[in-house]
DNA sequence: ACTAAATTTCAATAATTTTTGAAAGTTTAA
DNA sequence: TTAAACTTTCAAAAATTATTGAAATTTAGT
C-alpha cells in the first residue's frame, strides 16, 4: 500500500469511528488529519484535503477546539490561521475521555441516581425498578470514577494499568 | 418523583444514550423496558409501553438477541413470544463490551495495524504518518486487550480491578 | 393439509443530522 | 477609515438513519 492510499484509508476509518467517540464525520476527519501531518494546516488547506465546505470546516474545527484537542497556531507573518491537534496519543486518550465523562456519562448518572431515589410503595414494579436503576447507577458510577483515575495519570497511564491489574 | 414518571425518565435518558454504545434509541429503550420488568414482555406489549410500530419492535428486539442481551423466553400453553433482558448489570457490561470490541474495535486495530505498515520512503510525511498510526494503534491494542482481560473475568470485574490498580 | 395467530420483511415515508454556500461579521494593515 | 483577507453564522438542501404498516412468511394447533 501506498502512502495516498493508507492516508486516505486511514482519514475515512477514522472519521466513520467517529460516533464510537461520539462526534460526527467531519469533525472526525480532521482530526486524522491534524494528526498525521507535519505541520499546522489552515481552513483552506483542510477544505481541500477533505473536500468539505468552508462553514463546514470552520464549524468542526471549532469544535475540536471546544474539546481541547485542536489548537490554534499563530504563524509570525501570516494572517490566516492555522490548526494543529494534539500529537500524544495517551494525551489525546485522556482528554477524549474526560470529556465523555463530562458530557455525557455524569449527566446520565445524576439521573440513574434522582429515578432510583423513589420512595418504594411496596409494589413489585417499583421494588424492581429501584433496585435495577440503583444496580446501574452503581456500576456506571464505578466505571466513571475508574476512567477518572485513569485520566488523571499523566504518563503511560494505560499500560501501568495493566501491569497493576494483571499481576 | 413517582414511579410512572421515574420510568419514563429512565427509558427516555436510557434510550437516548444507546448512541453511546453504538445502538439506535428504540433499541436501547426496549432494553430499559425490559430490564426493569419483572416479568417476560410480549411484542405487543413492547410496542403498547413504548408507542412504537410492530415492525419496529420486531427488528430491534432481534438485534437485542442478536448483541445477546436479550432472549427468547417461552411460555407453556402461550402461543405468542416473551423477552426478557440480563438482569445482571455486571454481565450486561461484559456482553456490550465484547460486542463493541468485536463489531467495531477490532476492525479499527486491524486497518491501522495495515496503514501503519507502508514501507517508509523516507519522505518527512511517510515518516509521520506511520510514527503516528503506529501510536494509535499500540493504544487501541492495548486499551481493547485490556478490556478483553476485564470482560473475561466472571464475577464483579469491575470492583476487583480498581481495588488491584489502585492499592 | 388447513387455518388462524404471530412474526418478519421491506418499500415508502418521516425524522434527524450533516453539509453547503452566501451573507454578515471581524480583523489587520496601510 | 477603508478595504481586502479571512472567519463565522445560519437558513436551505442534501444525506443519512429510523420508523411505519401492510403484505409475505412462518408457526402451531386441529
Amino acid at each position: 500500500m501506498e502512502y495516498l492510499e493508507a492516508k486516505e484509508k486511514f482519514i475515512s476509518t477514522w472519521g466513520s469511528l467517529g460516533t464510537l467517540w461520539g462526534i460526527n464525520k467531519a469533525m472526525a476527519q480532521i482530526q486524522a488529519l491534524l494528526f498525521i501531518s507535519t505541520k499546522p494546516l489552515s481552513t483552506e488547506q483542510i477544505m481541500e484535503e477533505l473536500k468539505i465546505s468552508r462553514g463546514n470546516t470552520s464549524m468542526n474545527v471549532r469544535q475540536l477546539i471546544d474539546w481541547g484537542i485542536v489548537t490554534k497556531e499563530l504563524i509570525p507573518g501570516e494572517r490566516r490561521e492555522y490548526f494543529s491537534t494534539e500529537k500524544d496519543v495517551q494525551e489525546l486518550a485522556r482528554i477524549i475521555a474526560k470529556e465523555r465523562s463530562r458530557r455525557e456519562i455524569r449527566p446520565v448518572i445524576k439521573t440513574l441516581e434522582e429515578v432510583s431515589s423513589i420512595k418504594d410503595d411496596g409494589t413489585a414494579a417499583t421494588k424492581e425498578f429501584i433496585q435495577q436503576t440503583k444496580a446501574l447507577h452503581d456500576l456506571a458510577d464505578t466505571a466513571d470514577s475508574m476512567l477518572g483515575k485513569l485520566v488523571n495519570q499523566k504518563q503511560n497511564w494505560l499500560t501501568k494499568s495493566i501491569l497493576k491489574m494483571f499481576k
